[in-house]
DNA sequence: TCAAAAACAATCATATTCAATCATATTGCA
DNA sequence: TGCAATATGATTGAATATGATTGTTTTTGA
């Protein structure tokens, strides 16, 4: 077997596992112990992989928490403050006993941090709103089916007769990567179809996003301004942003960021 | 086993529940106590985790508690070592690349900390399970859609037309509260609607079941014993359930329980 | 408070993995 | 083909990891 050959192996067997023995290359590729370890020796200096005592593991984990971990996590501190007043005023909107679909995504995901005290009838295609509404709230909590995405985050099911069509709800809350006069944009495809799905399947359109998406655009606009019941964001919003709403019918919450908020930003901006 | 696939183990456990055990960390690596504790003691240096007497407990992340949280509270302590010994005979029958389905419970909950090194297609009704896989496994976690019912973890669709029956695999696993001549019986009417669901979509039905279930009785007869393929139980079967399950022509593995677990029960019998 | 049990640390023997070396096989090239 | 360069395989002693044993400390429960 050639060197590249089994450099491919290698490589393709780190990839599947999580660590991979000198024994089960020696055993793959039919060559020595000695040649293998010079082969991990070798794509060690590559930085292709990490050699460990007995082997050899992926580079791509440094720790395995998350696979959907990072993505996800980082986004997650951009405009906290902003997101989470934004939150706050959408869970103001819900009441006791209502039904509500939560679309995933990171700013609707701090919505759960105030619905702990609620008891209301939650269906999200986010896996992680989920599993905190389930294991910190009293909320009834219903999912859609079908397969985990790990980098969304998001719950999808490539099927037309899946379970989403079963649940109807007043309201419905969605972020977004951008919103304009053509209405709300989006710039992933996966999510895209995940939210074409549920945005039926709610009364009022509830759009969730702090005010720097209004000067963002994408390819993917996911439905017009026309369907958009209300809109919350913070107060950066500019007054041209405000028109187009209004001119829209289209009800505009502006959540205040909390003097706390503030005051941090200040702070770090001095 | 090696050592990172042990410090793997380890560190999923201890997210898994608050706290884990040197013993619990035995049974589930296969190694000694020396080892299992010169890991704890290494991971703690690198502040992986925080060694306490005992075991292993979570650095609890700072904010984040609860995305991946301690998801179950599984009853954990009632023939763990039993559970833990059968999931890894389930484990086994798995190759990569091939689709299972996994039915939730608390022996089925086992397999999750065998497959962390798999890459399989997984299907499960059970929430716990799905976020163990999604956070802790490259395998491609699918769920079915519905409500979540917090008793049993399990999640669960009145309706007819989920995308439970979009899928299809191989095998099945599954637990039960009792078997018997007249097959697999299960106590709660919830968890016998879930599972009506699944069996008829895949090919061989994998019992996983401690012994001492051969013994008992429930109301609600799950299917009968031609229906199942394989029978997965501990060293504690006595002969006559021996030959009921021959007789029926299903397949049987009986799990070693590991050496220490045999002392412990014959002193203790003494 | 004491005694039993459990958890722990330290030690040593064994098993595994590694690195270095040399012998052999394969390849490239004149 | 013949030669040199390189790659591979085998062997050995060193380094490291593991498991068992022993004695000590801590916890538990009467």
């Amino acid at each position: 077997m050639h060197e590249k050959e089994r450099h491919r192996i290698i490589l393709t067997s780190v990839q599947d596992k999580p660590v991979v023995t000198v024994q089960e290359l020696v055993d793959l590729t039919e060559s020595s112990e000695a040649t293998i370890r010079r082969d991990i020796a070798a794509l060690h200096l590559q930085k292709r992989l990490r050699r460990v005592r007995g082997g050899a593991e992926g580079i791509t984990p440094p720790q395995f928490v998350g696979l959907a971990g990072r993505p996800f996590r980082v986004n997650e501190t951009i405009n906290a403050a902003q997101k989470r007043a934004i939150a706050k005023e959408a869970v103001k909107l819900c009441h006791d006993g209502e039904a509500i679909i939560i679309n995933g995504g990171t700013t609707t995901m701090q919505m759960v941090h105030f619905l702990g005290s609620h008891r209301l009838q939650v269906f999200t295609n986010s896996f992680p709103i989920a599993n905190h509404l389930l294991y910190h709230s009293k909320n009834t909590v219903m999912v859609s089916g079908g397969m985990i995405y790990r980098e969304q985050n998001i719950i999808l099911s490539p099927f037309e007769n899946d379970v989403t069509r079963n649940f109807y709800a007043q309201k419905m809350f969605i972020g977004a990567q951008g919103i304009g006069p053509l209405g709300m944009m989006e710039a992933d495809p996966l999510l895209i179809q995940a939210e074409q799905k549920l945005i039926n399947q709610a009364d009022e359109l509830v759009v969730l996003i702090d005010s720097s998406k209004f000067r963002q655009r994408s390819s993917l606009i996911l439905c017009g301004l026309d369907r958009i019941s209300t809109v919350i964001t913070d107060d950066g919003i500019k007054e041209n942003e405000r028109n187009m709403l209004e001119n829209a019918g289209v009800k505009l919450i502006v959540a205040e960021v909390g003097a706390k908020a503030l005051h941090m930003e200040s702070t770090s901006a001095a």
